[in-house]
DNA sequence: AATATCGATTGATCGAAATCAAACCGCCAT
DNA sequence: ATGGCGGTTTGATTTCGATCAATCGATATT
């Protein structure tokens, strides 16, 4: 089921040493992590893998967004994560056990960075400039998923996409226009919320001066929408 | 607001040196790290730090029970993680910003162990040992959170209820009995439950076999449970 | 022993979102 | 154009848990 596994090209090349943990390498730490990774491409909809199986990698967004998930003995499923471009995931496995511990799912055509979790530890132990990489990775992970916590069990769902597109909106504008990066019913997964839940949370918002057409969302009034 | 910071007793030290974080470190990191480390205590309610506020330490719990929590713009609380003995929090910092990113609260009379952020990293950054507890620490975290974040999103108060009580007794039992080791409106926050809510949950399960009285809670069958 | 206090429980009601079902809408292929 | 097709929206209903309010119970207080 994995697609062919190969060399990065040049333009992944390029995108690769873009993402955080491998931007922040020095020169040095960031050539011995690019030889250690390694291209694959998966359809959309491809299981990238299962909870439970062994763990034997991990990656890196390169295109495409991926889905993290789990899921309850009816079969039911919930994200987890979502992860787009330069975002990697599956890095916390490289101390804890032997087994991925969710399932992902590329939500559409995706290309990916790959890294063997062994080598990746062992250099880790050799290159502390690699090991600091993998920290901030972890910690901002950790705060990431805190933050979808908290949302969760503290805001409605009108609140969390204005939450969400307040995120996705540039800093100190009075009015902002934004295209999602992908299907509404992956940013609903996102959310934890049905896809009709996103759907009325976006009717919700159009008092809020929040206009949507497809994957295209006007926001007049960026301060009302911080009143939410 | 601080209470009095002191050189950790005898008791504490033997407490610090089973905890995780400090357990997988060879004898000279874990030197390292408990010379670093100082004691402190707080009486219940007391609070330990408020989001936002400048960070310059990390915890590790000796005795007793925090609450890490966000609030809303309407001051309703959500609990993040409930951190007990031998668990560490606001580690994360070492490598994020320089402010804490939740409030904690002592549930009840505490003491902890005390970590400067900055003496640590620098430790972290001499010793491969200390990088690597950290990373298993928060790998741990990151897991944990997001088992949070599946179980909101897919369980049931009953199921969260039951998840918790099969987590808290020995495996491969057919039955057993389990001390609450705090209040059950903090188990209700950490579920992400009302009290009420965590009330009538295990009234739910007085059908499979699960008998409460006060902090004591009786399973009769544990596979019972395990099909809720 | 009487009382105040705090946590836990129980009951009644409300509200938010899931679910089920149907309609809608662009989009591609024929 | 015609006809699916997948994703989205809308409507109706149901379910779960929050909230509000009252009671209960156990523990501490005087």
């Amino acid at each position: 089921m994995v697609n062919k596994i190969l060399r990065l090209n040049s333009r992944d090349r390029n995108i690769l040493m873009k993402a955080p943990i491998m931007a922040s390498l020095g020169p040095q730490a960031l050539n011995r992590m690019m030889d250690l990774a390694s291209a694959v491409s998966f359809e959309g909809r491809d299981i990238l893998f299962r909870e439970g199986e062994a763990a034997d990698v991990f990656y890196c967004v390169l295109s495409g967004y991926v889905r993290l998930y789990r899921l309850n003995k009816d079969g039911r499923e919930a994200d987890i994560r979502i992860c787009g471009p330069g975002e990697n995931f599956a890095e916390c496995l490289l101390y804890l056990g032997p087994n991925y511990r969710y399932n992902a799912q590329a939500a559409e055509a995706v290309t990916l960075a790959r890294f063997d979790l062994a080598k990746v530890r062992a250099a880790a132990e050799q290159d502390n400039d690699i090991a600091r990489s993998i920290m901030q990775s972890l910690a901002n992970h950790l705060l990431t998923v805190m933050d979808c916590v908290a949302n969760d069990r503290l805001q409605t769902a009108p609140q969390r996409v204005a939450h969400y597109l307040l995120n996705n909106c540039p800093k100190e504008s009075t009015s902002a226009s934004i295209r999602l990066p992908f299907q509404k019913s992956l940013l609903a997964g996102k959310l934890g919320l049905a896809p009709e839940a996103l759907s009325r949370a976006f009717s919700a918002l159009r008092g809020a001066g929040v206009t949507v057409r497809g994957r295209l969302i006007q926001i007049n009034d960026v301060n009302a929408l911080r009143q939410i």
